[in-house]
DNA sequence: CCAATCGTTCAATAATTATTTAACAAATTG
DNA sequence: CAATTTGTTAAATAATTATTGAACGATTGG
């Protein structure tokens, strides 16, 4: 992804919006690295200053995009849980606020996609191993295609142990431990 | 991203190239997560079974791609480190490797982004804070506007209290310490 | 209960990214 | 040192993703 050519922000009136705009540019650059469409970066940098919860047609207006890709961008941000929509609305219009906890936007964020990660592998290794096990243990193997076997079982037998590091990681992650030297909340 | 249907690898000849091909999807898929291009995930799946180094010219044969495009994947593996090219060469021919522990991959792979990210954003807050904390210090500043710049500092100190803490975070992540409890090796 | 409006989805289009082909410089062998 | 051959890059093309506009059901306020 890239900085969108289309739908430009507006531009900086005072120097305090060209502020905002470099901070902005540098989260939405952030979350590019991590897979995030750039401009959906930029929405959670937009409502990361707005400090007042916002509506579709407060960021369409912020971001000069359609509504329909802010609706698309706003659950994103929901989905990796770096926003969340408010149960009140006003006149009609559903109203959204970003985590402007980096602390606990950051554990939302890689907590997802680390669990979405193992959950897929997961997925992959319990499909694989027992019928390969199953394969080492045939009489009609022959003997080069065993050996070739073991050599794959022993390595997904690492990347087991490996996810289930991982796991522990991400729970430990969720509980918070890793942030008990912080600063300031 | 998403699978490609250009260059599509050879099709599983034996049972257990065909848990192979399971693997290196859902390890593609893992890493397209991140933002890494999909094939490339492949290749580094390809890379992470073979067992001994490779040439661009095998790669090229595993995932049915140009050489042009092999010589991109190794290089964006080799830049997050879960590859890396040997000194020798075979008849002419470059020789690389895949990191095979998991959990040096996985360091190598989160600290290098992470630290991308940590240089964004701190370039970003170094470039705009002392120019901010300037603007509220200035006399002929409404009250009005050093109220709101005075907001936004705040959650830029946040941030910066954040990325010392991720800083540290990344540091702890490349000594090793938390693979102290690890099973395997 | 009707008219207006919100948010979502689908299909179309625009924009970006992935991949290839071709050209080239560096290295190497005979 | 000439002829190959390698790996990289640039430019062109193919494929995918982002964004929009329009249509629709749901909701709500009159």
């Amino acid at each position: 992804m890239k900085k969108a050519t289309s739908g430009k922000m507006k531009k900086p009136a005072t120097q305090r919006e060209e502020f905002r705009g470099k901070i902005i540019d540098a989260l939405a650059q952030t979350m590019d690295l991590y897979g995030v469409n750039y401009s959906f970066g930029q929405l959670y940098g937009i409502m990361f200053f707005e400090d007042k919860p916002m509506t579709l047609e407060k960021m369409q207006a912020s971001m000069n995009m359609s509504k329909s890709n802010m609706s698309y961008a706003v659950r994103a941000l929901i989905d990796s849980k770096m926003a969340s929509k408010l149960k009140e609305k006003e006149e009609r219009k559903d109203l959204y606020v970003a985590e402007t906890d980096f602390f606990k936007a950051f554990q939302s964020f890689f907590a997802t996609k680390l669990q979405r990660e193992i959950d897929v592998m997961r997925g992959a290794l319990d499909a694989v191993i027992p019928p390969l096990s199953e394969t080492i243990l045939e009489l009609n193997t022959t003997e080069e295609e065993r050996k070739l076997c073991l050599e794959d079982l022993h390595k997904l037998k690492h990347a087991v142990n490996y996810y289930e590091w991982l796991q522990r990681f991400v729970n430990d992650l969720q509980s918070g431990i890793y942030f008990e030297g912080r600063q300031d909340g």
